[in-house]
DNA sequence: AATAAAGTCAACCGCTTCAAG
DNA sequence: GCTTGAAGCGGTTGACTTTAT
C-alpha cells in the first residue's frame, strides 16, 4: 500500500487523506449518510468527493457523528457496566459498546486500556495480608524464586469465554476467621461466596480455560488474572483458617504487588471520600485486593438480579472493581501443561457436581450453593494443571 | 516558566467474517 | 465450493493535552 507520508495526508499522487478529520470533511459525511444512509462506505468517496477510504469514512461516522452519541466521562454506572461487561466477554469491545447506549467500542476500548495500565503501574500489592503474614512472605520473597517461566501479559490478555464448559476446578475464598472490624479489608476480597476462581476444562479439546465467575467481577478482570493472578496463580496458596483472617500466600515470585500493605492503606476512612481518597491511590482493583476499600466501594453491584447489598455507586466514580482482566484464553493450556506450580487446592466437599457455572449472567449456581468449606489443604510439592483433580 | 512524563483520544492497520455472485 | 468485496473488530500508533518536576 502507499506510504504513509504523515501529516495527515498521502502524498500527491495519492487520492486518499489520513490523519484527523476536518470540520468540512466532517460536513460532507454527515451530509451524505443523511442523503444516503449508513452502509456502503466505499461509495461514499466516489459520490461525495470526500478523500477518505470507506473504512475511515465508517469509523468516522461510528465514533464521532452518529446521532445519540454520548461524549464526556463515562458515569459511575457505565464504569461498572463496562467492568461488569469485561468480566463476562473479555475484549469484545463492540458488544460492549451495543450493551452501553452511546458509547463506541473505540471509547470503551480506550478507556479500559487507560484504567489496566493505570493499575498495573500502581503496583500495589494484590492480596491481602495480615502483618504477620506479610512478615513471612516478605522472608519468603528472599528466598530464590523457583524456576518457572511466567506468562507474558500480550499472551494471555486477550481472552475471551468461546465456550460453556464445565468446571474442574475452583477456588473459592475460605471463610473468614475474624472477618468484621479489622478484617474489613480481607473481606473485601472475598466478602462472599459468589468471588470464585474457576478451572474450565474446554469440551471441544481446545484445552483449559481459566475463569471466574461473572459474579464475581473483582477477580474476572483482566488485569488481575493476566497481571497479578497469572503471576501469582501458581504460586498462591491459601493459608490456613487457623491463619489471622486468610490469604493467599505467595511463594516467591518476582511480582507487580512488591508493596507493601501498610496499616494505613489497609484501612478506610468510612468517610465515603472515595474519589478523594481512589486518587491518592492506585486504583479499586488494588484497593479491593489488598482491602483497603470501604463497604461501598467493594459493594459495587455487578450482579445485575443478584441482590448487592448497597445499590449507591455515588460518587464512585471510576472506581469499581475488578477492571483490567479478561477470561482467559484456553490458549494458555500450552502453557499451564508445562507450569509447575504448588496451588493448594481449596477442599470443598461440594455437594453438587452437576451444576455448570453459568459465565455470562453472572448468577451461578455455584455461587448459591456452594458452601464454603473452611479446610483449604496446601498441596505439597508442585503439581500441573492438568493433573489437578477434579474437585468441583 | 520550561521541560519531561504521563494520560487521553482519534485514527489507522491488519485480520476476520459475511454475503453476494 | 470458491472468489471477491464490504463491513466489522481489536490492536496499535501517534498527536495532542495535562500533570508533575
Amino acid at each position: 500500500m502507499e506510504p504513509d507520508v504523515g501529516g495527515g495526508l498521502r502524498n500527491s499522487n495519492s487520492t486518499l487523506k489520513k490523519g484527523p478529520w476536518t470540520a468540512g470533511e466532517d460536513l460532507v459525511l454527515i451530509e451524505y449518510v443523511k442523503k444516503h444512509g449508513e452502509g456502503n462506505w466505499n461509495a461514499v468517496q466516489r459520490n461525495s468527493g470526500l478523500l477518505r477510504c470507506g473504512k475511515s469514512c465508517r469509523l468516522r461516522w461510528a465514533n464521532h457523528l452518529r446521532p445519540n452519541l454520548k461524549k464526556g466521562a463515562f458515569s459511575p454506572e457505565e464504569v461498572g457496566l463496562i467492568v461488569e461487561l469485561h468480566s463476562q466477554m473479555g475484549n469484545k469491545w463492540a458488544r460492549m459498546a451495543s450493551q452501553i447506549p452511546g458509547r463506541t467500542d473505540n471509547e470503551i476500548k480506550n478507556y479500559w486500556n487507560t484504567r489496566v495500565k493505570r493499575r498495573l503501574k500502581a503496583g500495589l500489592p494484590i492480596y491481602p495480608f495480615e502483618h504477620g503474614q506479610q512478615q513471612q512472605l516478605e522472608e519468603q520473597r528472599h528466598k530464590p524464586p523457583p524456576q518457572t517461566t511466567t506468562p507474558s501479559l500480550s499472551s494471555l490478555v486477550a481472552a475471551s469465554h468461546r465456550h460453556n464448559p464445565s468446571p474442574l476446578l475452583a477456588f473459592a475464598p475460605p471463610p473468614m476467621i475474624n472477618s468484621a472490624a479489622n478484617n474489613h479489608h480481607a473481606n473485601s476480597l472475598f466478602a462472599n461466596s459468589r468471588r470464585q476462581l474457576k478451572l474450565y476444562h474446554d469440551n471441544n479439546g481446545g484445552g483449559l480455560t481459566l475463569s471466574l465467575d461473572a459474579s464475581n467481577p473483582m477477580m474476572a478482570s483482566s488485569t488481575f488474572l493476566n497481571q497479578g493472578l497469572l503471576n501469582q496463580l501458581p504460586m498462591i496458596g491459601y493459608n490456613s483458617p487457623s491463619s489471622v483472617g486468610y490469604g493467599m500466600e505467595a511463594v516467591g515470585l518476582p511480582s507487580i504487588q512488591s508493596a507493601a500493605v501498610t496499616p494505613a492503606a489497609s484501612s478506610s476512612n468510612g468517610t465515603g471520600e472515595f474519589e478523594a481518597a481512589g486518587r491518592s491511590r492506585s486504583g479499586l482493583l488494588e484497593d479491593l485486593l489488598v482491602g483497603n476499600l470501604t463497604e461501598e466501594e467493594t459493594d459495587f453491584d455487578f450482579s445485575h438480579g443478584v441482590s448487592s447489598s448497597n445499590d449507591s455507586n455515588e460518587g464512585v466514580e471510576a472506581k469499581v472493581p475488578g477492571e483490567g482482566m479478561a477470561p482467559m484464553d484456553d490458549e494458555l493450556m500450552s502453557l499451564l501443561d508445562n507450569f509447575p506450580l504448588s496451588v493448594p487446592i481449596p477442599n470443598w466437599n461440594g455437594e453438587d457436581g452437576s451444576e455448570s457455572p453459568i459465565l455470562t449472567n453472572g448468577t451461578s449456581n455455584m455461587m448459591h450453593s456452594q458452601p464454603i468449606n473452611s479446610e483449604y489443604n496446601p498441596i505439597a510439592g508442585s503439581c500441573l494443571w492438568n493433573n489437578m483433580p477434579s474437585i468441583y
